[in-house]
RNA sequence: GGGCGAAUAGCUCAGCUGGUUAGAGCACCUGUCUUACACACAGGGGGUCGGGGGUUCGAAUCCCUCUUCGCCCACCA
């Protein structure tokens, strides 16, 4: 954590509020805890079965399962995005009536959790198999006990509105039972089958990983370029290249392309391996790249996946030298292959010593630089090691042909578009899942053997004590299954699969979004797919929305090793859970990456910081000039009561719960149940929605309104009614949609609003559980007349600012409108001068420039109302200098004006344009037009006035 | 090696099917403690939209090409 200097919300004691008071900074600190403790007693997130569509009640399901995080894991800012993306829609679907259910869980993790504990007993100076298999299950089960669903917790200090009366863990009887029924159905239906091949071997983790735990990464390596001489004839040889000069006592041949020329009178002879003397024959085969290297391959089929195909091609035996802990041994028959000096040796020390032996002997050709990538465990990032070994096999093509179509016909949509083509290019290249594990932690293989009677192994949902053939004792088999193959049932299995009359799937499945990263697209997005397509029979959801990363300002994956983390507790404790939440949302682009610095937590979170503190101003100043009366609904006011101001802004607010609407987009997709083309990319624009709000609250609301309003509340009476009631409805929206965003200081704030004095109430106890804001049935016509205050109140400010006129002194102001029926004149003008210390005159559109009187600036604004201020008024004392400054930046000024407007006319005069281009297009040419003409006219008659005729 | 994406203000990014003077936040500069907010308010500067070519009356937007980054996949020993 990062001290900041002077925080005062977090480090100041908070003194107490008298009742009724509200601090000038919002102390998140001081709500956040107890709130959520106040919704979780009301029960405000648990989602009710009976209450959906499809269970006869009357609302619609929207389900998200919450990519459950690793029992042991502690909260990171990737977690802090990932769960607040779904708070955020959970909460806005909750609003608009939908039955939300956000279902939470962990995963036991297996090779994960396993190393942490095995990591443990070393420090104890145990391990595993020192204390066996069940004592070892125990342990673990154990720490997870004591030390797991940590993170859970963390997760409701950051707002999770997750239904935690659902809460599951992979590892519970219920998932377990989901495991075992996916495994025995896809095994009776052929798809599960026992391989003998060449799999991936983490020699640390002592167990075999699918291709996709198998992480390449480029690394500088060496080619070995290494003679073997034939057996009957050493003055000849081949030389073959290879990047692990240690399996060459494994290798069984050398193959050549057999239309290399070069090596055809090779074919069929016998070479001697180095080292160990075995003859070894040369056998052609079309893998050889005769282009590659020196154009022949060494052959090792028990220590490399394509080396084993060639072997079985050409029925060669697939001596295995190595062991579990990639040490170098031999097997059995094959023993006599590893010379006894090498025996026990590591791989990489034998490599160099075989190396060695290979220089001395006079066999070592050459060594280059080479870089290649190396599969490594992406758990404990150890050099993967290729062997050949008996592995269960989930055959995919057949799983992946329905996920494919699911995509291609717009059952589901992947969010940002582009990962569509990854995920289609991964599926139709599918390779059958490794998914058996040689650990303790996880799900054992519930496939039974009979060692006695030889009976086929058996898959079996309920445990096998004795062989059903020959009633000799049954054993299971040793293995665990890949965490995947648990991960995978997920949306399913958390809602009672596979009891197909569990209500919670009956009513919730299939479901809506998944929020995660794109790193777990195939480990997990694409075999949730697969699984449910098969197993349900439908897509587990419609949307998979794949958010960025977060990362510090070198753009560096934040990590543990790195030390370039964020602790989201230290940010809730120091700012708030809203600031965390907010920053990240707010920050965020479809796909794109959050940037944030570790160093410097103060203007990393200090948008969202910022902005509460905003909101929470804006809350005070209401709240304490409104009161606490009861205000009048909106529907009791009378149209015309509505000043120009209050019809502008409840017109804000319905575009902003547009923008927010339209921004979060289609909830689901149509008839159908397809996305459509036009649909398909809409929405999910979380940043431009969190935007939509805060624009209307801080830009509209805050900036404009709060002011024009301030007078008409002191005044009273029946037009101050209006204000306080059109103040509160605006308030009241604007919560209504911050809510799913920063849910802790919208609901602060909205228990805090006057009742309305029809006694309507606001519906219910609770901002999260109220509804989602509407847009007025019906506008009040008229509210545009207000860009005409804010224009004028714009253009006096930059006058002002240009002459540096003291912001004390008040100055008069001529307001020459272009349009004539420019509404109530008296207001307007009161309006714009309270808001800019003027005395505003409004004239007709017959005053000309010359009746205000003498030198004067003035300013065209869009829409040709002119703004007049005599030049007496802004200069203290007018100097020569001024003027002639002023005078040649009006005549720049009139000169880029005459430009433009030339261009604007060549391009009406154009008849491609004005016969080809859009109506609306031409017209606001035509309009630009007009306006920059009256433009030109204004600089030019100013100049005059003040320059002099030249 | 294959595939995909990106290049717009100092930074992070918007700019929809080509059409007003290319926007926002942050940063920067100037002024202001104006009785809700200095975590604020007001005003301002800053971009030949990566280079080159093409299509068009008109290109940040479409096409080609080059350059530079990023991502995913891949059994080249």
């Amino acid at each position: 954590m990062t001290p900041t200097d002077g925080t005062p919300t977090s480090q100041s004691p908070a003194p107490t509020p008298a009742p009724d008071e509200l601090p000038t900074t919002y102390r998140a600190a001081d709500v956040e805890s107890a709130l959520y403790a106040r919704w979780q007693a009301a029960g405000t997130d648990v989602a009710h079965a009976e209450r959906v569509t499809r269970m006869g009640g009357g609302r619609d399901p929207y389900t998200i399962v919450m990519p459950p995080p690793n029992v042991t894991a502690i909260l990171h800012v990737g977690h802090g995005l990932n769960n607040t993306v779904q708070d955020v829609l959970i909460r806005w679907r909750r609003m608009a009536g939908d039955e939300a259910l956000w279902l939470p869980g962990t995963d036991h993790a297996g090779i994960a959790t396993q190393n942490v504990v095995e990591k443990q007993l070393a420090a104890e100076g145990s391990s595993r198999s020192a204390l066996g298999r069940e004592a070892f299950v125990a342990r673990t089960a154990q720490f997870v006990e004591t030390t797991g669903g940590q993170i859970l917790q963390q997760l409701k200090s950051i707002g999770a509105s997750a239904d935690w009366s659902r809460t599951a863990y992979t590892l519970t009887e219920p998932m377990s039972a989901a495991v075992t029924e996916a495994f025995v159905r896809l095994f009776e239906d052929g798809l599960v089958y026992r391989g003998h091949r060449v799999i991936h071997w983490c020699p640390r983790c002592m167990t075999s990983l699918s291709d996709e735990e198998a992480e390449f990464n480029e690394t500088q390596g060496a080619m070995y370029h290494i003679r073997y001489r034939l057996a009957d004839d050493p003055s000849q040889s081949i030389t073959v290249a290879t990047t692990r000069p240690e399996t060459l006592l494994g290798d069984v041949a050398v193959a050549v392309n057999p239309t290399d020329e070069r090596y055809a009178a090779f074919v069929g002879r016998q070479l001697t391996l180095p080292i160990n003397g075995v003859h070894i024959p040369v056998i052609a085969d079309d893998y050889t790249d005769a282009a590659f290297g020196t154009g022949a391959v060494k052959i090792t089929p028990a220590h490399d996946p394509n080396d084993f195909e060639v072997g079985k091609r050409h029925a060669l035996s697939a001596p295995i030298i190595m062991d579990a802990e990639a040490r170098m041994n031999g097997m059995g028959d094959d023993a006599h292959r590893v010379p006894p000096e090498l025996r026990g040796v590591d791989r990489f020390e034998a490599r160099e010593r075989i190396v060695n032996m290979l220089r001395d002997q006079g066999a070592l050709v050459k060594v280059e630089a080479h870089q290649h990538s190396v599969r490594h465990c992406y758990r404990c990032d150890t050099v993967v090691e290729p062997r050949l070994s008996d592995q269960w096999f989930v055959k995919m093509a057949p799983l992946a042909a329905p996920a494919l179509a699911a995509v291609r016909t717009g059952r589901i949509r992947i969010l940002p578009e582009r990962w569509e083509a990854v995920y289609i290019n991964w599926l139709e290249g599918i390779r059958d899942w490794n998914i058996s594990r040689q650990l303790w932690w996880g799900h054992r293989v519930p496939v039974y053997y009979c060692d006695s009677c030889g009976a086929a192994p058996k898959a079996s949902r309920t445990t096998i004590t004795t062989c059903p053939d020959c009633g000799a004792p049954a054993r299971q088999d040793e293995d665990v299954l890949d965490t995947w193959f648990s991960s995978w049932l997920w949306p399913m299995s958390t809602l009672g699969w596979p009891n197909m009359e569990s209500s919670d799937l009956k009513a919730f499945y299939p479901g809506d979004v998944l929020v995660t990263a794109p790193e777990i697209l195939f480990f997990w997005v694409s075999r949730m797919i697969m699984s449910g397509c098969y197993f349900m029979g439908d897509a587990p959801y419609h949307t998979v929305y794949l958010h960025g990363t977060v990362r510090d300002m070198q753009h560096r994956k934040m990590s543990k090793s790195l030390g370039n983390g964020i602790d989201p507790m230290d940010v809730v404790q120091l700012y708030g859970a809203d600031a965390l939440r907010w920053t990240m949302v707010a920050g965020m682009g479809l796909g794109v990456d959050v940037l944030l610095d570790p160093t410097d937590l103060e203007k990393s979170f200090a948008p969202g910081r910022n902005f509460l503190t905003k909101l929470w101003n804006i809350g005070r100043f209401l709240l304490t000039k409104v009161g606490t009366e009861p205000v009048q609904p909106l529907s009791a006011i009378a149209t015309e009561s509505l000043t120009i101001a209050d019809r502008w802004i409840l017109d804000r607010l319905d575009a902003a719960i547009g923008e927010a609407n339209s921004a979060l987009g289609p909830v689901r997709p149509g008839t159908g149940g397809c996305w459509t083309e036009a649909e398909r990319t809409a929405g999910m624009r979380l940043d431009a929605y969190a935007d939509a709000g805060r624009r209307f609250v801080w830009n509209e609301l805050a900036d404009w309104y709060l002011e024009t309003v301030k007078p008409r509340l002191a005044a009273g009476g029946a037009d101050a009614e209006v204000a306080r009631a059109v103040l509160v409805h605006c308030f009241d929206g604007a919560l209504r949609v911050l809510q799913p965003v920063i849910p802790f200081i919208t609901e602060t704030l909205w228990a805090k609003l006057p009742a309305i004095s029809d006694g309507s109430a606001r519906g219910t106890e609770f901002l999260t559980t109220s509804a989602w804001p509407a847009a007025r049935p019906a506008r009040a016509e008229g509210g545009d007349a207000f860009e005409l205050v804010r224009n004028a109140v714009l253009g006096i400010r930059q006058i002002r600012n240009e002459y540096k006129v003291k912001p004390g002194k008040s100055v008069a102001v001529t307001l020459l409108p272009s349009a004539a029926d420019a509404a109530p004149a008296p207001l307007l003008a009161e309006t714009i001068g309270a808001l800019t210390r003027a005395t505003v005159t409004i004239r007709g559109t017959e005053g000309s420039p010359a009746a205000a009187g003498g030198a004067s600036a003035q300013q065209v604004l869009t829409g040709g109302t002119e703004v007049v201020i005599a030049l007496s008024e802004l200069l203290e004392a007018e100097s020569a200098e001024d003027t002639a400054k002023e005078c040649a930046r009006l005549r720049s000024e009139l000169d880029q004006t005459q430009k433009i407007l030339d261009g604007v006319r060549a391009k009406l005069s154009n008849e491609s344009f004005t016969s080809r281009a859009k109506p609306e297009v031409v017209d606001g040419a035509r309009a630009q037009e007009r306006d920059l003409a009256q433009k030109v006219d204004a600089l030019t008659r100013k100049i005059e006035a003040l320059c002099g005729t030249r």
